[in-house]
DNA sequence: GATTTGACTACTA
DNA sequence: GTAGTAGCCAAAT
């Protein structure tokens, strides 16, 4: 594909993350080539929050809904994860190791 | 045009 | 085991 641009990329990975899983920051990076700049796909999903990125589905490496203070509602995030799926409390997503999705290790 | 901030992570003390 | 610093690159002021 042409969108060889590290934004793009981002938004392939993150909207191909599987039903009811979720994934970091630094394994997006990482899968790109860049990972400690793991801040540029936090900028990337800002940008994405308009387009049909699952912005919901990516976190911290903590499991830590870090970005939820950027989506439109406060717990439209945790909404999301729970509505598919996904245990969060108190804004950490819960058994996170098991549901973690790691782009190219099952890519 | 330079400085600061920002959805982070990893290393070092 | 906790705390602080360094590194990434782009956008906003």
């Amino acid at each position: 594909m042409s969108d060889t641009g590290f934004f793009e990329k981002v938004y392939q990975v993150t909207a191909l993350i599987p039903y009811g899983r979720v994934t970091s920051y630094g394994a997006i990076a990482n899968y790109l080539g860049a990972s400690r700049s793991a801040r540029m796909v936090g900028w990337a999903l800002n940008n994405s929050n308009k387009a049909e990125v699952p912005a919901h589905r990516v976190v911290n490496r903590k499991g830590l809904l870090t970005g939820k203070h950027h989506f439109k509602g406060s717990n439209l995030m945790q909404q999301l994860l729970e509505s598919e799926g996904v245990v969060v409390v108190d804004n950490q997503i819960q058994d996170f190791d098991k549901i973690f999705w790691d782009p190219g290790r099952e890519l």
